[in-house]
DNA sequence: CATAATGTTTAAGA
DNA sequence: GTCTTAAACATTAT
């Protein structure tokens, strides 16, 4: 479930690699990866890992040659850094062996993402038209640029081009724990409103790295853990209730998060 | 078998 | 042109 929580959490696995030279790049889904056998051996092969680096839902992985590997993980990607000795994990799309007797794999069971060779980092974020990551923001941004969105709350928020990192479910999260309806117009919220979204934004995704993105350690009043149609709301009598915003499964208190 | 799933890009509508 | 919404994408699990 890669957004920004999960992402941060494969940059810190990336890290383990830092200072590591790739001996190999062994692609094993060609029509997903970006990167042919022949730029792998040129540009990649033989560099040296210098930084893992994250924006949003974006990783990189710097190499000491000025370019970088770029990769998103669509709905089912992750990065696992593991001892070479041991069987890559299925549904790997891409290994890079490294010298120091690990490599970090690429696996996705879907083809929503992508892993490609990157320039610099700067000029890729403005070609994809990406906002500042969520954690970054201060709060007079982060409500100035909810603001210009006239939508419903919980589609600005995931706006990546406003605010990079949140998605789906921890749209939800934030939400629940703003005691704010997800269909609340961004024009109907009161600036009380929008400070608590920004001190619930940065306390939800905090929370959410401090526990390693793992849902079964969240607080026992988030909503991730029982995010299903008719549980008991763990902040009041309420049930959860199941509704669609802008596309996405929306989960949700009626009781707690009211409309206007 | 139909449906929904954490994602972004596109095409269409206002 | 600009902004916002809905559909499309690929694959798996329920």
């Amino acid at each position: 479930m890669p957004e920004l929580p999960d992402v941060e959490i494969y940059r810190k696995e990336a890290g383990k690699a830092r200072d590591a030279t790739i001996d190999e790049v062994k692609i094993t889904d060609k029509e997903f990866i970006d990167i042919t056998p022949q730029v792998a051996g040129k540009s990649i092969k033989g560099t040296k890992i210098t930084n893992a680096a994250r924006r949003g839902k974006y990783l990189w992985l710097e190499l000491d040659h000025q370019h970088s590997v770029v990769m998103h993980f669509g709905m089912t990607g992750l990065l696992q850094y593991t001892p070479t000795k041991e069987e890559a994990p299925e549904y790997t799309k891409c290994s890079f062996v490294l010298d120091n007797k690990h490599s970090l794999h690429y696996i996705s069971k879907r083809k929503l993402g992508f892993l490609k060779l990157s320039g610099d980092i700067g000029s890729f974020i403005q070609e994809q038209d990406l906002g500042p990551d969520a954690l970054e923001l201060k709060e007079e941004e982060f409500i100035d640029r909810l603001k210009k969105k006239r939508s419903m709350i919980k589609t600005a928020l995931n706006d990546q081009s406003l605010i990079a990192g949140i998605g789906n479910i921890y749209a939800d999260e934030i939400l629940y724990q703003a005691g704010i309806h997800p269909k609340t117009g961004t024009g109907d919220l009161t600036e009380k409103e929008f400070k608590e979204l920004y001190k619930q934004n940065k306390k939800v995704l905090e929370t959410a790295i401090e526990k390693e993105a793992d849902v079964s350690r969240f607080p026992e009043d988030y909503l991730l853990p029982h995010r299903e149609e008719g549980t008991d709301c763990s902040k009041c009598s309420g049930k959860i209730k199941k509704i669609k915003v802008g596309g996405r499964g929306t989960y949700y208190c009626p009781s707690c998060q009211k409309k206007k």
